[in-house]
Parts: C-alpha cells; sequence; structure tokens
DNA sequence: ATATTGCTTAACAGAACGTTAACGACCCAC
DNA sequence: GTGGGTCGTTAACGTTCTGTTAAGCAATAT
C-alpha cells in the first residue's frame, strides 16, 4: 500500500515516513502542495497524508482539486481542530483528522483504519483455477471442496503465485515478494515450501503440474 | 424520500442538508431534540440521522420516544463507535451507525442503504449459525434454546465475528472494531475473551469448530 | 562424465497460541 | 460509605506448530 505524505516541516515527514515503512506501507513525501501534486500523479498512492496549512496552496486546496478526479482516502494533519476546520475538511471530503502533536501509533491505526474502510477488502480476491480455490478472506484454501490445512507462508505463497498464474518467478524474487524485502533467509527455503505445497495440491507431488519448477529460473503455477 | 437531521451543530446540519439535497432527498433539520421531536410529529419523515450527543436530552432519548410509536429507520451519528455502542443503539433500535469525522458521501451512501433494506425484510440484525442465534436488540444469545450469558465484550465479540461470518479478523482488527479505534490494549486481551466464548459455545473448547484460530492471523467464526 | 540445479528429509529454534490466575476498576445493593 | 460481585486486562508459563537450515540424493544439461 502506497502512501503519499505532504508537509512543511522536513522533521514531521521524517518521522512519519519512517514510521509507515515499519508497518509496511510504501512512502512517497512531499514539502509543498506542487510537489504533492506531481508526486500524487505519479506514484498513484492509495492514501493521503496531508498538512491543513502548507505555504502558498493550503492542504486544503490540494485536497479539492485531487478530490475533482479521485476518491483517494485522504486522512489531514492539522495543529488546531476546531469543529470549523473539521467540517471544512469533511465538505471536501477527508476520511479523518489527526491532531497535531499526535502519536505515531494512533497516526499509523488511523491509516490502517480508513485504508480498510475505504477498500472494504476488495483487494483481496478470490481466485480460482480448476478445482483449487484460494480464499484469502476467509484464508482458506480448498482442492474439490476440501479444505487444505496450510500453514501462513504455504497460504501466502500459493496465493502469491495463484494471483500471478502462469508467470515464473525466481526463487529470490518469491522471497521478496512473499518473504518481505527484509527477510534474510536461504532461496533453499523456498524449495521446502513448494515441496510442501505440492503435497497438497498435486496428484503426484513428484510429478507436479500445478506448481512447476523451471528449470535454472524459478517457479510457476499453471491452471 | 424525506429526512430528518438532528444536531446541535450548525455547520454539520449545512453540509449533511447540502449533500442529502443534491441526492435528491427532502431535508429537515433540528438543531435540539425538543425540534426534533415537533418536526418529525410534522413531517412524517421516512428517514431519521440522529446525533447521539444532544444538550437536555440526548439522541439516544428521543430515538427511544420515537421508537415507541413507529419504526421509522433511524442512523446515529457518533463521536467514536466501537462495536459495544453499535450493540447498544441497535438495542434502542437504530438502523445503522455512521462515525464522526464521517464522509459525506458514505452518510449518503448508508442512508440509502437503510432505506432500501427497511422497506424490505426487516429484522436482519439477528444472526442464526446452526443452533446458535445472536440477537442485538435484546443482547441476547441462545445456544439450543438455552441462554448464555455473556459479557458485554463477549457478545460484542461474538456478535461481530458472526455478522462477519467466515472472514477472519486480526487481532488488530479486532481491537479497533470491537473495543474501538481509541482502545490501546494488548493484543492477547482478544485470545482470553475467545477462550471464554469457546467455553460457551464449543462442545470441546479445545478443538473449537466455530471460532476457528487462523495461525498467523487471526480468528474466525464458522457456520 | 561431471557440474549444476533441484528435491527430499529430519532436526532444531523460535514464534504463535492456549490457558490460568491475579489484579484493579467498576457497579450495585445494603 | 462498604462489601461483594462482575468484568476486562495483563502477565506468566506451557504447549503446539511453523520456518529455516543443512546435508545427502536425484535429475538434468553440457
Amino acid at each position: 500500500m502506497k502512501v503519499l505524505v505532504v508537509d512543511d516541516e522536513t522533521t514531521i515527514l521524517e518521522t512519519v515516513e519512517t514510521k509507515l515503512r515499519k508497518e509496511g506501507f510504501s512512502v512517497f513525501t512531499a514539502e509543498s502542495a506542487e510537489d504533492g501534486m506531481r508526486i500524487y500523479k505519479q506514484a498513484k498512492p492509495d492514501l493521503l497524508i496531508l498538512d491543513v496549512m502548507l505555504p502558498n496552496r493550503s492542504g486544503m486546496d490540494l485536497c479539492r482539486a485531487i478530490r475533482r478526479d479521485s476518491k483517494v482516502p485522504i486522512i489531514f494533519l492539522t495543529a488546531k481542530a476546531s469543529e470549523q476546520d473539521r467540517i471544512q475538511g469533511f465538505e471536501m471530503g477527508a476520511d479523518d483528522y489527526v491532531v497535531k502533536p499526535f502519536n505515531l501509533s494512533e497516526l499509523a491505526a488511523r491509516v490502517k483504519a480508513v485504508l480498510r474502510r475505504s477498500t472494504g477488502d476488495p483487494s483481496k480476491d478470490l481466485i480460482e483455477s480448476g478445482n483449487l480455490r484460494i480464499d484469502p478472506k476467509t484464508h482458506d484454501a480448498t482442492l474439490e471442496g476440501k479444505t487444505l490445512s496450510l500453514s501462513p507462508k504455504e497460504f501466502a505463497l500459493l496465493y502469491f503465485l495463484g494471483r500471478n498464474s502462469g508467470q515464473v518467478f525466481s526463487r529470490d524474487t518469491l522471497l521478496d515478494r512473499v518473504w518481505g524485502p527484509e527477510s534474510y533467509v536461504s532461496a533453499r527455503t523456498v524449495d521446502v515450501h513448494i515441496r510442501w505445497l505440492r503435497e497438497r495440491i498435486e496428484i503426484d507431488p513428484s510429478h507436479p503440474v500445478r506448481l512447476v519448477t523451471v528449470r535454472g529460473v524459478g517457479y510457476k503455477f499453471v491452471s
């Protein structure tokens, strides 16, 4: 999930950025409304955090401009939170308010809450391939109706490969995308998880037809 | 369709009124519970939007008074809304909740949703799954007809999970949605409440089939 | 043939979860 | 007030499960 933070105070920008990165977001920053608009157009973030008070054009103006062609969730940062400001913010389509000075964890929590509300979790789609179903909402994977009890990693790996069906991924890429960019584990680990998955979803694990090895490259999921 | 909005903050009243007019509703407004009651009797609106906190008589009182002789749909506006507040509202006959600060489009969407629902089947708040019934209106949960005496938190948690049956929720999400967005309690607290619930609704609490653990993710309710 | 790449297994360490008990806050009856 | 009870939270400990690694074996390409 991409978040764009716009604030003219560098220190705030940095602390917020650090916190949100820790929480797993891709963070973009801008120190002015103009930069904010430009980066917004390029990065297409899933959520904006805007300071209300910005030089030249205020955050409110930026909000208005963005609202003209998008429903992206917006959280306002504001020093004073008089009721008047709040109303003005909602009129323009803000989804939440955080008052400075704010608690970093609270901000992170609100970001998540807003994203949850606004997306309604539509990003988590059901995957179906033949008699195999992978449902991230219920965290269930079923084969011919029978539930496969997968471990968290197994599920994550299968879901990722299923979502990008047909495409080959190297072990390193899989580690990056499934395990996460910060994980330092051996590439062999992927082999083991693939093995376990095959045991569950392949008719004959030693002759896989779904989780296929591409020698010298990696693995892919075929329908 | 006629809508009556009761709130003591003029700015909110105005923005909501503008938005709903744009959406094609006839809007009436009142700034106090007394005015609200009077206008309600005159205008006979098809839906009410009530602020929970009003001077003198609270919105809740007004709701109760109106419910005595009418089944008109009511949406509450509230500053903070945990699942407990929500249930309290349902007990008094509220049809939906909108949390301040709210997004105007969201409010409009809910107004339409409630109206759509109210013209159709009425009691959709009740949850039934097998021999388990959960009724927020009476705050009763029964298993095979026998009443389980659940504590408020237990009930709120069970009701939330039951309402979103099948879907997995992380402990953090549960804290946010059931405990409320402002609560800062340890995630393990959820475990304990789940444990207590299992003791009541599971045949064998150590092998749960209704309140299921999804390792690495959280919990879900299965029918 | 031999080097490279992938497969398989088992063992270990640590994380996640379950469970219990204790504590304090709160409410209600007296 | 005062005492008893309930409820929610936390901490601590035990248990189960999962992820990772290593090491040897099998398969494949050059």
